[in-house]
DNA sequence: CTGAAAGCGCTTACAG
DNA sequence: CTGAAAGCGCTTACAG
């Protein structure tokens, strides 16, 4: 293995000093052309890679990011995680991925990889079932700086759909087309999720229409399991005007169920779903859903975390910021008609 | 700022000499527990926290792994990029995370970001214009080991799926069938898509059925990109027996369009597709699909990548493995007929 | 089993 | 504008 080049090497090739050539790399302006040039060709000419790795333990940062989400299978997140990198690429950065699969041991794990690794901030789409102080601790021993995503708990920076708007939303909607009950069906109980049952509440009592809720109709974030909870539901007997389904992925499994009970989705029984990924146009018929823009979600949170970065650590007080949500109705609901009173 | 806290200031802690704890924190048996003991102690009582970047430095290697795939809105991508972290995770790597969007030159810039970040190798789903030469060299000049993931370019070390055989397996189908024209619709130009084009082509002449194949059957891989290219094939008149389309993604446009024509999919047009993602299953008829198990293809790569790493360099030459595909038939094909002659 | 010294490849003041 | 020296936080031989 050919030993590695050092600027050293460079500098020696083009007959000036260590720290002159460090300049050149780093682009200084300090540097006149003529000696920069000289620099440039010794560099091409040993084939020289720069090791940020070393400057970084002269530097104060690593231009490096650590971004944490639970999975990436889920559209929302995969769109949440694209934006983030669009960002931070463009920015300069580098970003570590981890996948906590939310398990919380494993963020933990991850949370304390990349802080080894000396990244800059953090990015986190936090488990379930964080343990929120011990999280804090973890990176306020390290003065890191990170922001939550999508998934509020409190005393962090955040940045998220507005959920209990969103869920309003729907509530106002289904109420006006005449619902008289209402089941919310899956998911698993992340803060998103009661934020998006409290609207859901909130908006219907005041129209004096029911909601259906318990533990027993929440799932698993998956088509499975929201055919599941739906079969849950039905074999309570009591059928709902509407049942407003966690997220996309977990409608697509209440449409095929209900399908397999014999009663079509807009039909008979109006859906409505939070997301508004690719699938909830694509279903048939098309199902209205909340549109949450992950992709704002990731930008506005990196932004939001750069900002902390160049601040300068100031211990100013979490910040949150909610991204405005929009309904789109579909036909799901759209012309889903109460049923006229009959027997 | 509190300064950091190092090595140094644990070994004075803990009365031992810097070497001593050092040999501590890296899990030594050399050192007896009771001196390991104090080191620890004076550790969690200081609070310190590793700076991995600054052993790499020292060390030849940094237990980190650079991930570039061009998107990960496809739930293909998705589940690869996911089976990677789970197996790069357990082994004790953490993964720097680049999108190339399949732009080659940004592709170039996050391989030269990982390289000077030191990663000890390098996972890459290659962009569609991947300049073959280019990268070699990049990687070379480094000395860093590289394995391609899903799309095959000469010369490198490759895992991916076989799709010269699943598309073969979707041919011998539809000629069993009894179709008698076959179109292939959507995707561009990656060498998968060459793969699946060939396969396709070697069976199908094989039974005598027609392909139809053209640049202007091509599209981008999205549900748009594939209603557009049917509407292509539509306006030309001729209707095939069968349409094949690139991929799940791709094929979720070819049954909108298709309705929007007036056909129904599996009844009036056998469709099948690749990658057997959840969409495919979740269409309705459920669709058809080559499975090509991206989580295999993920995990195969990183052990392969992990074998080069501990080889120390060889000049072994490239090793190429294809994972098995599995045709998976659903009502898209399985309940489409013949049209009884007439008129 | 433990300690003093050198070194990994950069950057950062500080002189000149 | 340029160079010699010290230092970032570790690990690695090498003595003892």
């Amino acid at each position: 293995m050919a030993p590695r080049i050092t600027l050293e090497d460079v500098s020696k090739a083009a007959g000036v000093s260590r720290s002159t050539a460090s300049l050149v790399v780093r682009g200084s302006s300090r540097i006149p052309e003529s000696t920069a040039e000289k620099v440039r060709q010794a560099m091409n000419e040993l084939g020289y890679v720069y090791n940020r790795q070393a400057a970084n333990l002269r530097q104060s940062r690593t231009m490096t990011l650590g971004l944490i989400v639970t999975e990436i299978i889920n559209p929302y997140f995969a769109e949440l995680a694209m934006a983030v990198d669009q960002i931070t690429h463009d920015a300069g950065y580098t970003i570590f991925i981890g996948y906590s699969r939310d398990l919380e041991d494993r963020q933990h794990e991850i949370v304390a990889s990349m802080i080894e690794r000396q990244v800059d901030g953090l990015l986190i789409l936090p488990a379930l079932d964080t343990d929120r102080e011990r999280l804090a601790k973890q990176v306020t021993a390290a003065n890191i700086p990170v922001v939550l995503l999508a998934r509020h708990f409190p005393g962090f920076d955040y940045v998220g759909s507005d959920n209990v708007k969103g869920a309003g939303m729907v509530g106002e909607h289904l109420a006006a087309l005449g619902s008289k009950t209402v089941a919310f069906v899956g998911g698993r109980p992340a803060p998103s999720y009661r934020e998006r049952e409290k609207g859901l509440r909130i908006a219907l009592e005041a129209h004096g229409v029911q909601l259906w809720s318990s533990e027993e109709l929440r799932s698993p974030v998956t088509p499975e399991g929201g055919a599941a909870a739906l079969g849950r539901l039905f074999d309570r007997g009591n059928l709902p005007d509407a049942v407003v389904v966690y997220s996309d992925v977990v409608a697509q499994g209440v449409y095929d169920e209900m399908r397999r009970r014999g009663l079509e989705p807009g039909r008979d029984i109006a859906v409505a779903s939070f997301d508004d990924t690719r699938i909830a146009a694509a279903q048939v018929p098309p199902m209205t859903s909340v549109a949450g823009f992950p992709g704002e979600v990731g930008s506005k949170g990196t932004e939001m975390l750069m900002a902390r970065l160049s601040e300068g650590n100031a211990d100013a007080p979490a910040q949150v910021t909610l991204i405005e949500p929009q309904l789109k109705i579909r036909s799901s609901t759209a012309t889903w008609r109460p049923r006229t009173l009959s027997a």
